[in-house]
DNA sequence: TTGTATGCGTTATCAC
DNA sequence: GTGATAACGCATACAA
């Protein structure tokens, strides 16, 4: 148990140097000459030196960290994004601080004192729902010009986001759904208040006007993009007098559940109803029936986000343009999806 | 933008009091009168005061921050873990450092690095492959008694860990597959080398000596505990000449990929082929067939995991005794098993 | 190019 | 119980 962790100061002693140019070799490592660089780095190395975060990040007032805030960890849709972000940040010298930013116990505070005590430099938010404590830490701390948006945004935060063209990929879904004679077409929403759920039902209303399809207020199911939810959307799906032939789900896990508990109930899909989803998380693919959905970027989507952060917390924090990235998306048909019964 | 944040000093103006006592305020408050508590945290609340994390770090020579080391963090079973361990650290007051411990691009140095620098003050580890230069990062930094494995663990490296009955769980399977008649059963294992692999694959095999059956050697088919591993396995399971009537999965992605690659093929679950997973990660309810599987009380491993490092954190870190806690599984019959073809 | 000296914001050790 | 003050380890302004 080495307790005694070598400072700047034995290198410079080692080095035959002063503790300024050890410092400077670190951080500058072009002003120096060949020759004392050389003599620092082989004393780093005979000395075992790691340069101490905290001093640095007191001295420097940066923190060498970003902030990942993500809404519900357990929810495998952002497993993809989660390792494409850690993957760019790492890259970069950045550490990766994650915090669930709906869990019950973790109050908005904690959220905020991370932002005000300095422990990161930036936020990559994937949650659009920012709670205006949190939003008020972010100004405050001064880190407005190094936060964004990935997947979710908010009309209400003039933050830079980087997401799919949602509206794009309803309409393909609706489009795919229609073509194969569906005019009667369902939606299974996500929750309430949702950016995501709120453009993907939008927009599904506006496709079915468009395409001339009439849509029932009952053939709107509230759900929050979980498993369960689609399972309980079914139930109240095969109920319905007047049955749709199709259902457009604003989540890929809302779909497999729904046509789970729609198989349990004695509806066959794609037989007795077309189901496409939205996502195409892995196991999409593995489903049975495969599940019909849009496919997003994720791992693109994590990528880009990364990238703008890194790009933008090198430049300088003045009046930068608030940028909107929109990823295409793709329509994936598999065997979830079929001919409309006559 | 509040380019001044304020400093204990000015808390300390504010409240009519010395820097000390406004620090003392924060960590000691039992210490202080009733009256200057209060005039203090008044103080704070007036000024907006954050302690620096920074400062604080490099004094007291604590992060705290907690190092959590993943295996491919795009993998969903981890969600839950993550989850878990997050929920139970950020309530006591530590946050969450992710690394994906087998990305391509992150070398074991940054790991070490961040273990040397002090930017955390203890890790756990979901991945069983600690490297060399990690591990010795571990005992240099002197974390040694501040790392422990959760879910995989090492035979190597003497650390607490917080696991499944693995054992046990296999062991169910085993016989819930025997109890329907099953004689021949063959084994998808996980990645070389991996220690959840090893135990599955070698506790499969004395089961099936205890139960009297024999296994082929052609029977032991390669995965890697992902999707597109099961798939492939499948392709070469069809096509053995005295095919098994059931296939002990050593993870639920496999098991559901496997399955529908055998679809595919032609070959229909539980008519043709039983198959049972492990892990019982969300989706196996929802599967078609219902995936019958051995559960993992995930969330339960990465609180209890996260409880521990806490524990141990709080203590003297002299001599601890390396613990081992093995939490229980269950065998979740659904619809993947059935009874033997005569 | 390199060295000297100072301060980043806190906590802990002393005195009082 | 409270206040003055010295570290904590590093990076930088300035001098050389």
């Amino acid at each position: 148990m080495q307790h005694n962790p070598p400072k700047i100061k034995d290198v410079a002693l080692v080095a035959g140097v002063s503790t300024a140019t050890v410092s400077r070799a670190l951080t500058h490592p072009d002003r120096l000459t060949e020759a004392t660089r050389k003599k620092v780095f082989d004393a780093i190395r005979v000395t075992g030196y790691r340069v101490n975060r905290a001093a640095r990040n007191l001295r420097t007032r940066r923190a060498g960290a970003i902030l990942l805030l993500v809404p519900n960890l357990g929810n495998p849709f952002f497993s993809a994004i989660l390792s494409s972000v850690n993957e760019v940040l790492a890259a970069n010298g950045y550490s990766v601080l994650v915090f669930d930013s709906q869990q019950p116990g973790a109050s908005a505070q904690a959220v905020a004192d991370c932002l005000l005590n300095g422990s990161v430099d930036g936020v990559i938010s994937l949650d659009g729902q920012m709670s205006e404590i949190t939003l008020k830490a972010l100004t405050d701390a001064g880190l407005h010009n190094s936060a964004l948006f990935c997947c979710e945004w908010s009309e209400d935060i003039s933050l830079p986001s980087i997401r799919s063209d949602n509206a794009t990929g309803v309409q393909l879904a609706v489009a795919h759904l229609v073509g194969l004679g569906h005019r009667r077409i369902a939606h299974l929403s996500g929750p309430e208040g949702n950016i995501l759920a709120t453009i993907r039902k939008s927009t599904f209303l506006d496709a079915c006007t468009t395409h001339d399809l009439s849509v029932a207020p009952e053939w709107i199911l509230a759900g929050d993009f979980s498993l369960e939810a689609g399972a309980r959307a079914a139930e109240r799906f095969v109920d319905l007098a007047d049955r749709p032939t199709a259902v457009f789900c604003a989540s890929d896990a809302m779909a497999l559940g729904f046509i789970a508990r729609c198989r349990t109930l004695g509806l066959e899909v794609p037989r007795d109803l077309s189901v496409v989803g939205f996502d195409d998380i892995d196991i999409a693919a593995y489903a049975n029936p495969g599940l019909s959905t849009i496919r997003q970027d994720r791992r693109g989507l994590g990528r880009m986000a990364a990238e703008a952060l890194v790009a933008r917390l090198r430049e300088d924090h003045s009046a930068r343009e608030v940028e909107t990235i929109l990823a295409p998306v793709t329509l994936i048909e598999r065997h979830s999806t079929g001919k409309a019964p006559d």
